[in-house]
DNA sequence: CACCGATACAACGATACGGTTGTACGAGCG
DNA sequence: CGCTCGTACAACCGTATCGTTGTATCGGTG
């Protein structure tokens, strides 16, 4: 399955507040209602409750209710999709660094051609 | 090194959007001035060059004085601190996970697949 | 049913962001 | 030495975001 590149946007976003990803911590383990996260925090409850949608938005948490309040839940499977793109990255680094080895290791047998076509403007 | 928490603020935000995603990319096997790089996308040069600025302050990338050009290149260790904490949410998720099930071996009777839904406070 | 606990949502202001164009500077090439 | 390539940076616009307060809604509990 392909995710399109746009989609890590909200994601991202969303993990770039403080006070979210605090939120996201918290909901991996706890069971708490918006009005309950927000007691956390040195902020109104309405910004609490926007935190919670934008981290919605990005599929981040989901809400469920439970009696009268709405508790809040992350989504682990965002949080990989998150990952494996910084883990894509890191596989591209690798990858470099064996081509750089490969270069080395050429040099080293055979001085004679250079292949690197460097556009000296 | 300590990282404190606001740290990540910046490279998630960095990372939120699709240019810079690319421009991380790019900058991780090429050697590409800034130029070179806003040849790649439908804006204008002086937009790629704020994004490289955003990435810049964000430690995900670094630029050297190549001849006249300064060649991008990407900080895999910035990429990696943004990929400990996801692990880390991840750890505690598993943590949970095993919280859980031990919750359900003691009650030994209920079917898994609904979400355990429990008390009302 | 009435009330209240918990959440949703709208309006508003300050600030940041993604994009534009235009100008200025520094350093190599000719 | 001068030109121009590559980069930096400022001013500006529209829109999104983070914060506020106030009001509406929905569902349980008494």
């Amino acid at each position: 399955m392909q995710i399109t590149a746009s989609d890590f946007d909200p994601v991202f976003a969303a993990l770039a507040d403080h006070t979210r990803r605090d939120i996201v911590r918290r909901a991996i383990s706890a069971e708490e209602g918006i009005l309950e996260l927000a007691s956390h925090y040195p902020m109104s409850f309405a910004v609490v409750q926007k935190h919670v949608a934008v981290l919605e938005r990005a599929g981040l948490i989901t809400k469920h209710r439970v009696g009268r309040r709405r508790v809040v839940r992350t989504n682990l499977e965002a949080l990989l999709i998150a990952r494996r793109l910084l883990d894509q990255y890191e596989a591209l680094w690798l990858a470099q660094i064996g081509r750089m080895d490969e270069l080395i290791a050429e040099r080293a047998g055979a001085v004679g051609t250079v292949e690197t076509k460097e556009s000296k403007r």
